[in-house]
DNA sequence: CTATCATATAGAAATTTTTCTATGTTACGA
DNA sequence: TCGTAACATAGAAAAATTTCTATATGATAG
């Protein structure tokens, strides 16, 4: 399978979760730290680490701790790279897969 | 939780597996045929018939019967649709959810 | 009608994901 | 220093997903 695909599902993972896909719509707006975000859901706050290290894994949010807060942010450099990705998968470019030869698994 | 974060969640679920990104990427250039689509994988025909189903249900592939065959294209305003909220998602906009008050689940 | 081809469905095993409780770590204030 | 607040990690249970084998369905050719 294409690197590209697996890059771009890491993203997709991470995103296709409701409480994540509205954490990184607060983040749209600015950096929060874990106890703001956490005021907006049911969960635990262990959940919520685990959540947010999801999205940090795959690239799209940025942790900066100072004193006892951690703040988290968007990578908009990461989010827009994938989202741009995105939209050239979904339409038909000079470079899409059905345009060559070979596949793989 | 809300409705669009849900309904934005079944596609991005839908969308993310290498397999079925790479499926809606042949599709992207026109319709096919399952057989088509099999020959680009490893994967046994139930599998594919199984993702299949899954795209479908999200609403980002339509299926048309024709006799023995089944033909496969993306439902491009679904799509679409899906790819402008997700943009929305990651910018900052009026109506984003930091911009008002009361949380839910 | 019968065999075959293309696809769907059933059901099960393996894997991954979700989310909890319990606990660890680090920073800060009294 | 001691207690507490903010966050992370460990580990486990439950739920969801993946992908297989076996089988069903439905269309078509002979």
């Amino acid at each position: 399978m294409e690197q590209k695909y697996i890059e771009s599902t890491k993203i997709l993972k991470a995103l296709a979760d409701p409480k994540r896909l509205r954490i990184v719509d607060m983040l749209s707006c600015g950096e929060l730290c874990a106890c703001k975000i956490l005021e907006e859901f049911h969960i635990t706050q262990p959940t919520l680490s685990h959540d947010m290290k999801v999205l940090i894994k795959a690239g799209i949010v940025n942790a900066r701790p100072e004193g006892k807060w951690t703040h988290y942010s968007l990578n908009n450099e990461n989010l827009q790279a994938f989202y741009k990705q995105l939209g050239e998968v979904f339409c038909s470019t000079p470079d899409c897969i059905c345009h060559r030869k070979g596949g793989d698994t």
